[in-house]
DNA sequence: GGGCTTATTGCAACTCGTCGCAATTACAAA
DNA sequence: TTTGTAATTGCGACGAGTTGCAATAAGCCC
């Protein structure tokens, strides 16, 4: 109930209800440093409070989404990853055959966005972007 | 075991086995007019060979997506969908709100690519990539 | 054609994520 | 403080996709 209350305030401000499920999820994933799972959401709070349900957990992560406050990356290891917004935003290239994870800053893809809003009036999400392909050592 | 056969043959030569089930995926993936879910390509050929185990289709679209012979895409509609490689190639932007498809033409990623190979050795796959975001009319 | 080897298949069980529904509860209003 | 009600939760069942393992069979060699 300590870090997460800036966020937590938003919420209720936005017409949701401030649950303590939502609460420790808010906790968890301020407390969480860089990207977290679902499931890791789930082990960390059960251990307090072992009533929560993971359906809850991620109703409550697309709750975030929606309201902007998280936001979601598939690193292509079958399983979602979120993150909490506020810091820039980053991208990752994505090495398909090792593995590798390369940071991107979010300027390299500022131009992309610019020319889809002129050209098809279309506002990209482009807020946590996972590019997959090969890097330098595992490219044929 | 009419059009695959140029693809099959490129198996073949790949090292790979061809197994009457190869065969008919590939027959269902030729034959579907655009993108293809597992699921349709399974029941599409189970009409003819009940035998065929889902399993046995996913591990086929894995197998052609690594030879690079199929391309994935995901629409965000829960469900992915499968496309064979040899027309050009083309993305979408898929609007999370109203989920209107446009369809991108492949250069205006070509810069994006370019500057991934320039700056970090990365060759990134877009082969079919889907950006989300939100349309003209669904803009707040 | 017949045998051998190893890739491939079918099966069953599993994981991640979603959904419908009934029970609960946050919060506004009295 | 009590009540009313709609949002939220927990639960169980489901759907998409993956995986380990034993049985099968494609394609090579003779």
């Amino acid at each position: 109930m300590t870090k997460a209350t800036g966020i937590a305030s938003r919420l209720s401000k936005a017409g949701y209800r401030l649950t303590p499920q939502r609460i420790m999820i808010l906790d968890a994933i301020e407390g969480a440093s860089g990207h977290i799972s679902a499931e890791e959401i789930y082990q960390k709070i059960k251990a307090l409070y072992p009533g929560l349900n993971i359906s809850t957990v991620y109703r409550t992560m697309e709750l975030l989404k929606e309201t902007g406050m998280v936001t979601e990356t598939d690193m292509g290891d079958g399983r979602v990853r979120f993150h909490s917004v506020g810091h820039e935003h980053h991208h990752h290239l994505v090495c398909s055959r090792c593995g590798a994870v390369i940071d991107l800053d979010e300027a390299v893809l500022a131009p992309l966005t610019t020319l889809l809003t002129e050209k098809f009036g279309f506002s990209a999400d482009l807020k946590h972007l996972a590019i997959f392909g090969h890097c330098k050592d595992c490219d044929r």
